[in-house]
DNA sequence: ATGAAAGCGCTAACAT
DNA sequence: ATGTTAGCGCTTTCAT
């Protein structure tokens, strides 16, 4: 890394007046040309780049700023990152201490090579989101330098927000059940966390207790496209002869991309399969589409602000231990399939 | 701000012991019980955060690193930030160089008053969006301590990333006299950058010339939810007797509330006026909506590309002037409107 | 078991 | 027009 004295040993000079030049203030300065040029031509050659921590530092800016990183697996999950993090800033603004949000996109299980995680020289505190297996076993192993909160994941000596998955996906299968639905579908990517086991097997327990037969799983991508293409491939199969009553689906994108290929297909209106997801989102997506899609909403904002409450508890001292929050969940009926009703209570 | 030293004053003990306390070393350094005690209790009185600056200069960690900043309108156009934001991310992977980059929520018309540009002891360079008339007079009327590029706005003296805003509402009137449209409606949010001026300019020129009668235009708001409102709203006055034939949305979001509310009136398929797009939002919801969007697609991960590039060519010094980049754009017709076919040749 | 001192890279006050 | 020096807050080495 190329320093100002190095520029300054290069030119054969100050290292004040290296800095007086580049920091643009050579005018008021009354430095010669001459210098000017040859400091603009050391620094360009060797490829100077101010160091900013010297400078904050030096400046005292963003002193008593608190960082904290947000870890966001940068997969097909990408593009759900940002309800969560305009909920996180929405929380920040809240706040009367200056915060300062910094993304981390990392790729699941290297979480554990990480510097700003492990070293703790980058932010005061973490959200972690999207853990895999790999990276809460490595969370699990490690005595980490700064608090850590995980966002819908569980983890022996972390603070943690949750939602119950069991419920989410027996909430499903309730009101699929009160519509008098008698065959049952899932929709999903292939699991990478146990939450999401958690909720197709919550549907399949709740399912099957109340006359549900839930037919046999094959993954699909989650995204649109990947839900189009598993129901596609559906009715061109499995679904040739008979379509089930009702599908769940792991995500609001491949519900939207299932509705699309069912529409396709010529099957509107009754003719439809019951329809609910879990709905994780943009809110305004679910609720125009058509037909407006029935979710199990994921409370993404109210768990964010849990997060941030957790940090900040934890950088004040006020939370010592392990603590975890775990946030209700409600069925949000629309067009795709009704409300609950016989079920409805508990 | 509460230091290291204070702590170490008020315990009445050096500042190294309180740092080797403070780091978690205090086992393998065997300080006493007592005066741990003694220093997280004083630590937590006073309520002691760490200086991140200090610490990574101390550390020397990320002292290479590049640190970019993205500056994002915190409004309406929030939910448009990851679009921009992975087309960057996506980037600046690609590059040799490491690279940290921040988002920066600001407000309209007070950009001037974020430090991280105008101290330029945050950030090394700035990658500006969604800048009000506002911001770019202030921009315009100040000499920053770091580089900034431009996204979607021009300003003199700035490096700029752009596309043909006037060619934008061309393309749209164009594939609607193609289709045989005779009127057209426009629904968009008020215009708070030129660009949109110029889209909703270049339409509504190109259409005249093509024989296109536009209405007169009513802003809504830039959401589906606005999209969804307007139409309903219309379908009740101006166009209860008459419909337009083509209707030109400032927005994907505007066009799916357009859709659904078309939609729950009844008009669906033949009767469903043309509708054309700008496609700002991820381009799988415009594919797969019900029926899917044809849009003038805004290449926004194309455009963060090259701000990247204008941002490191600009700390490379290889850009030295300022420099204006213009993206092409295509019309991507779907169902909600056909092909250009007799205007597809310019 | 604790303290003194040096130094990370930078800027600004104060010489000269 | 340029140089000397001090110090931002922190960690680490080396003494004691």
């Amino acid at each position: 890394m190329v320093t100002i004295k190095q520029i300054a040993q290069e030119v054969g000079i100050s290292s004040s007046t290296v800095s007086i030049v580049l920091g643009g203030k050579a005018a008021e300065r009354k430095i010669s040309t001459a210098t000017q040029e040859k400091i603009f031509a050391a620094a360009a050659r060797l490829g100077y780049q101010p160091n900013m921590a010297a400078r904050s530092l030096r400046g005292g800016s963003g002193a008593n700023e608190l960082v904290v990183a947000m870890f966001w697996a940068q997969d097909f999950r990408a593009s759900m990152m940002f309800r969560f993090w305009d909920g996180l800033r929405a929380e920040i603004e809240k706040t009367a201490r200056p915060v300062r949000l910094v993304i981390y996109p990392y790729v699941n299980d290297h979480l554990k090579e990480s510097e700003a995680l492990t070293s703790g020289a980058n932010c005061h505190a973490a959200i972690i989101c999207n853990a895999s297996y790999a990276d809460l076993q490595f969370l699990e192993d490690t005595q980490l330098p700064i608090p850590v909160v995980l966002y819908n994941r569980v983890c022996n000596g972390y603070c943690s927000v949750n939602v119950d998955d069991l419920k989410m996906g027996a909430l499903a299968a309730r009101a699929f059940a009160d519509q008098g639905c008698r065959t049952a579908a899932v929709l999903t990517s292939s699991p990478v966390f146990e939450g999401m086991e958690n909720r197709m097997h919550g549907f399949r327990l709740e399912g099957e207790q109340h006359g549900l037969t839930i037919l046999a799983n094959r993954y699909c991508e989650n995204s649109i496209r990947g839900g189009y293409e598993a129901v596609s491939h559906r009715l061109r199969h499995e679904w040739k002869q008979q379509l089930p009553d009702a599908v769940f689906c792991g995500s609001s994108a491949i519900a939207h991309g299932a509705l699309r290929a069912f529409c396709e297909a010529g099957y509107i209106d009754e003719k439809l399969p019951r329809l609910i997801a879990v709905g994780n989102g943009p809110e305004e997506s679910d609720a125009f589409s058509i037909p407006s899609l029935s979710v199990v909403y994921l409370p993404m904002e109210d768990m964010a602000r849990e997060c941030i409450q957790l940090v900040l508890g934890q950088l004040d001292g006020r939370i010592a231990t392990a603590e975890s929050r775990l946030l209700p969940i409600e069925y949000v009926p629309r067009e795709s399939c009704g409300p609950l009703t016989e079920y409805a209570a508990q």
